[in-house]
DNA sequence: CAATAAATTCATCACCTGATGAATTTAAGG
DNA sequence: CCTTAAATTCATCAGGTGATGAATTTATTG
């Protein structure tokens, strides 16, 4: 018995079948389990059927692979579309059910490959770093009222509640929450997020 | 000139250095940084300016250092202990303080540590579910009035906000959450997390 | 059909990884 | 002082890693 497969035929393979689709699609997996420097390429060639040689026939290396499985698969400002021109009273809910949205759809693979590598390491923290306070909380805090300080400050809290929704629901999946429907987390989770956003942070 | 340290002379060391001390104190610090996977032996012994195979003369293995350097250095039934004393009102901000109070200890590192190299991987991620589930909410939550289902969804809204400010105070380190002082992060966030804990999730 | 470009595999390289066992030096205990 | 135990280093192993360049086969194009 051959150890894994019967030793392929060398050449260009007969169906048209996407490699480098395959390739990126179980890279996004792995990366989503084990993290960046947890995953090989040896490992991501293995399960997607391919050379290793291939990886670095489409890619240019591990870190060009890891980008393009990972980056952010929708634009922020696609998704937080027009969120902005909502009246800063009414606009916790209308980002809660965005980010449902997004994470409840096929990308959540690579959302949570993205959240796994990102965490894993100090540097990579600093790029989310970037990201979450240049491209979405600016958006989200358009037009909220306050002094820049304020308005900072609860951008942060904000985020505070949303990545922590992120994490507890689609990373460590915690029961019942994970099960919950998108409508019941919006229901549930909004209303604290309009509180950062315009409420009154010294109520008790 | 020579590579790294001038051959240093075999056999036990005069002056009584703690090694054993100094190699768990870089191994947090590296895991720490770049996580269990991004963290090799060699890289720790090379930071404690020790050779590779005093590792595992003092711990059987990898693991097992990554499991010493990087275990939660606080019992969570110490960290909030009273808590559950406490009449479910006024909870919140009991919760809010042990934590904070924890985090901006000297255990801040390891704590960062565990963050980063549990939420790297899916299994060890698994561990992360049944610690947080089975012992720190269900202190937090003894004897909140309402159905199983409804106090279990409640635990996780709270895990929600109380991940999410460890996430964003001190491993992304949004400013300018992350110098805000406990007191004002209590002040900001307590009453989100009482509302989880009984306010009514209906409201608006 | 011929020429070219793309897809696939193979055989390597140099290096790093975690781990082990033996040799050597010092400190402690009697 | 002598013996034993602990601390430290060295040399090495088997295996995995990312990467590269050449060889081979097929599809596409003119």
């Amino acid at each position: 018995m051959s150890a894994t497969e019967p030793t392929a035929r060398r050449g260009r393979r007969a169906g048209g079948e996407d490699s480098r689709g395959h390739i990126l699609a179980t890279a996004r997996h792995l990366f989503a389990e084990h993290g960046f420097e947890g995953t090989s390429l040896r490992q991501v060639a293995r399960e997607a059927h391919v050379d290793p040689a291939m990886i670095h026939h489409y890619f240019t290396g591990k870190d060009e692979l890891f980008a393009l499985s990972v980056e952010l698969p929708a634009d922020p400002n696609q998704v937080l579309e027009g969120v902005d021109e909502l009246d800063a009273g009414v606009r916790a809910e209308a980002i809660v059910r965005a980010v449902l949205r997004l994470w409840d759809s096929p990308m959540q693979h690579a959302l949570v490959a993205f959240v796994r590598g990102t965490i894993g390491s100090k540097s990579k923290t600093a790029l989310m770093r970037q990201m979450v306070s240049r491209t979405i909380l600016s958006r989200i805090m358009a037009g909220v009222p306050g002094s820049p300080h304020e308005v900072a400050l609860r951008g942060d809290l904000v985020a505070t509640q949303v990545m922590g929704l992120m994490l507890v629901r689609y990373v460590v999946r915690l029961e019942p929450l994970a099960s919950a429907t998108p409508e019941e987390v919006v229901r549930l989770v909004a209303p604290n997020v309009q509180r950062y956003l315009t409420g009154d942070l010294d109520a008790v």
